[in-house]
DNA sequence: CGGATCGTTCGGCCGCCGCCGAAGCATTGC
DNA sequence: GCAATGCTTCGGCGGCGGCCGAACGATCCG
């Protein structure tokens, strides 16, 4: 009588505010402790443990023990794109969390999505890369060009170091704020963590916003030009 | 403390058995009635009543009356691929719903997504599109070229229909069983309506797959060649 | 108009699940 | 060794929400 997938055990993990919470909280790409996961979610530490042990469970967090420690991430980048698709669809229902704030202009400005950049910083950055020629894009899947190895190694990335993972390369990444694409894949992570090791911008204490220093700004709108 | 929209409500929407089948059995993109889908769900029919209300409240689910019908459908695009692409990770993440069974083939080879053709056969028509370059893409987004509307027109179809509506021309929508883009939008809906009116195909008389006549199938292939 | 079909609203039952307090492991540090 | 911290498991409470029976509108048909 029914054919497919189920999709409402997934609906229902998702559909607990708490839960909600975590996995929010944990789309910004940092791994978090047991407890500062429970203090996120407004939970005690027991009622937070049970959930983090059946989202576990249900392969969508990934748990690292280290020494007393217990740290979470989301169990893989699927997990966080099948997220973002939910935010984006939720964003156009309205009923937003919060009223939006000071913080949501440096969100919309320039976040991390998992591991790497998004925002107008990140749809910014892919359409440089694309315009010079460094990735070409076919349908929704992204080649990196050999001009394109060259221009990364320019930035101090080793080429050869993206190849190896796992990950596939480039991925394409829709984000809620711009609607439009960013890059993903083991090449979007290396180059926002070169973007952090260059100190043209930190990560904000809290949430997902990235903060750009002002030379850090120039200096990324040179290295990513437009047109 | 909380930033971006609620995904809660809306996990929580999906994370009903009753309520998850009733948007599964919609995805077929056929409008059906409150006693059908109640049928479907395997509930009552008050039961069916309060929670087709509670959709249609949060925006996922159009309501027609129609005589002493009420018929129901997606409220969108949108709300179809969303739902796809929770589809798509609750099939990674095993827990079908029911076994595999024969008409699972058909399903991979030739189904409705909402209201355009997924499946192989979906996968089949777009990358022949694209390599006829009756379709050029550009990072996700689709453009119809000149060269395409001409094509279009050879099959039957007015291009300037396809303008007209507000609905996007292309789409990208990517499919669970494929994990490849097929064309989705105004484009990939009238495409549909095509091969129906040619006879090329069918609906099953229920479920989402679409039946090729041997006949249709020829035709189709030869009007969407590869390389 | 009366019977039949389709759908909704109301009321009440029941079960699941989220929540916390208390207690129990594990690890670290003194 | 003992105390402190981080996390888990257990048990029991409480409430939300899904479910159905019954009754009530709405529409079509004779």
């Amino acid at each position: 009588m029914k054919e497919g997938p189920d999709i409402s055990r997934l609906g229902a993990l998702i559909g607990d505010p708490a839960r909600a919470n975590i996995l929010t909280a944990l789309l910004a790409g940092r791994a978090l402790t047991a407890s500062e996961l429970a203090n996120e979610a407004g939970v005690t530490a027991q009622t937070a443990s049970g959930h983090l042990k059946l989202m576990e469970d249900a392969g969508l967090l990934w748990r690292r023990r280290q020494g007393r420690h217990h740290y979470f991430a989301l169990a893989g980048d699927e997990v966080g794109y099948m997220l973002e698709s939910l935010l984006g669809f939720a964003a156009g229902m309205g009923h937003l969390r919060t009223r939006t704030g000071p913080r949501d202009d440096a969100m919309r400005e320039a976040r991390v999505c998992y591991d790497h950049l998004a925002g107008a910083a990140g749809v910014r950055m892919f359409d440089s890369l694309v315009t010079t020629g460094a990735i070409r894009a076919e349908r929704e899947d992204l080649r990196l060009t050999d001009a394109g190895r060259g221009q990364i190694a320019v930035l101090g990335i080793d080429p050869a170091s993206v190849d190896t993972s796992k990950r596939p390369v480039c991925r394409a990444c829709l984000d809620w704020s711009e609607r439009r694409t960013h890059l993903a894949g083991a090449l979007g992570a290396a180059l926002l963590d070169r973007i952090y090791d260059l100190k043209w911008a930190n990560r904000a204490p809290e949430g997902r916003a990235v903060l750009f220093t002002s030379k850090g700004r120039t200096a990324f709108e040179a290295a990513f030009p437009l047109g």
